[in-house]
DNA sequence: GAAGCCGGTTGATCTGCATCAATGCGATGC
DNA sequence: GCATCGCATTGATGCAGATCAACCGGCTTC
């Protein structure tokens, strides 16, 4: 399953993820290099990507597919403390382990990069770690706006701010931003979506069913989700009507 | 109040957090072109740094006292999503403004650079980007951490997360860190305890009495916290007895 | 030294979410 | 066609923490 999948973007310069990621600027000899080192890898749903502590020896952008980093507690008590989707990046350039585990929640595709030549070619393209800093600044304004979510926002706020948060960054939405509905498919079972919101999977079902019960939300099957009004469900995840700023 | 006070340390050398902060690696020509930009600034307690979305022009770090970042929600909820102690670092460099309140909980010094000038010394010395880039990806997993807290602790393991963090960061322990037992000043009033742990003011007040009663700490007066144990108080927190690793 | 204020404590009550438990329902296997 | 399994829904009940409210002690102000 991990093996290298040629079929998908031979090289960098077709790389799906291209116009995010990391590559974004570079070109010429400097993509050449990046290529030797890049890999793509395939996980299955519910597979392990990363056990936090193991050592990682590579990092990476999500290319499709839907990953999620965990904390546990010993009591068994977890939190999941990001949802990775496509284009975002995994990997501490400069850290040996992980802190957290990484999970494919999907079927995931990343495309990665061998660590000690992508730390070496960091340090000799300063656009690189430009980009990395910047990145990384967004994942932190992502993890504080979720703070808020988690310490000050009701079930039912925090329900309307995950699919707020899955819907704007669905392909399908950010091809068509105008349009105040959208439809797309939740990409998490009810229990993973409790773990990111620290709530029980009882309490999701139950507030799901109260947001498609109150026209909120309509439901085809348990995963197909159509927002109506984009604006109503800003309105009930307690964002100004903008929506914040979440990755 | 913020007139550059030249009785703090004069120049990066004597800064005394020098050693964790940005300029740690500085040397001759750079150390006096950071001098150059450098500048110290003083706040009251209970005084606003930077308002959210303001324009800062400036990056730096908390030479002494404590500071808070937080988010609110229009309905006037609160959340602090991050603790700024000595040695922390502010501001987003490459950014323009600030996404959340910055606001001194006790009088506070910084030792700030005006931000245009720093930004250029990051593009023309590596090792800066790479140290923000370090100290970014600690904030990040001291943010991630924390989500584990607000989403999944009881109160009373909240209170003993925070009173754990506070004290491992306490100048009086990093100095002498071997010892079981610890002592320190809460630099937190009850209501931005609450605001930091997702709780409200009674809550926290009634833990800590719960905590002091089953000598998990001793408080003399209201704001000086005495742990007999250490280890015991990481128990009560829910971590793993080696503390985690909060910033 | 009375009045007011701020931070803190404590009590009584309420409620949102957790917990425990049963049931539904589509997919997969034999 | 029936058994099984994973995911989801729904109901009944309990409890941790919110809410509302009273009060305390130290500090400032006039």
């Amino acid at each position: 399953m991990n093996a290298p999948s040629k079929s998908i973007a031979p090289n960098c310069s077709d790389c799906p993820i291209r116009h995010r990621a990391v590559c974004a600027r570079c070109e010429g000899e400097e993509l050449e290099r990046l290529e030797e080192i890049k890999y793509y890898r395939s996980f299955e749903a519910g597979q392990t990507i990363i056990w936090s502590n193991d050592k990682m020896d590579f990092v990476g952008s999500v290319v499709s597919g839907v990953a999620s980093l965990t904390q546990a507690m010993e009591d068994g008590r977890t939190q999941m403390v990001g949802l990775l989707l496509p284009s975002d990046f995994v990997g501490r350039p400069g850290r040996e382990g992980s802190a957290y585990d990484v999970t494919a929640t999907t079927d995931v595709v990343m495309c990665c990069f061998r660590k000690k030549p992508f730390e070496k070619m960091m340090r000799e393209t300063p656009h690189i770690s430009h980009r990395l800093l910047e990145m990384t600044l967004d994942e932190l304004d992502a993890a504080r706006e979720w703070m808020l979510v988690l310490g000050r926002k009701t079930a039912r706020e925090k329900i309307a701010s995950l699919l707020s948060i899955i819907a704007r960054r669905d392909p399908a939405q950010v091809a068509q931003p105008a349009s105040k509905a959208v439809a797309f498919d939740l990409p998490l079972t009810r229990e993973a979506m409790a773990d990111y919101l620290g709530l029980t999977l009882e309490t999701v079902s139950r507030q799901v069913s109260a947001l498609k019960r109150d026209g909120v939300i309509v439901l085809e099957g348990k995963r197909h989700v159509v927002v109506p009004d984009m604006d109503r469900l800003l309105e009930e995840a307690g964002d100004d009507s903008d929506g914040g700023h979440l990755i």
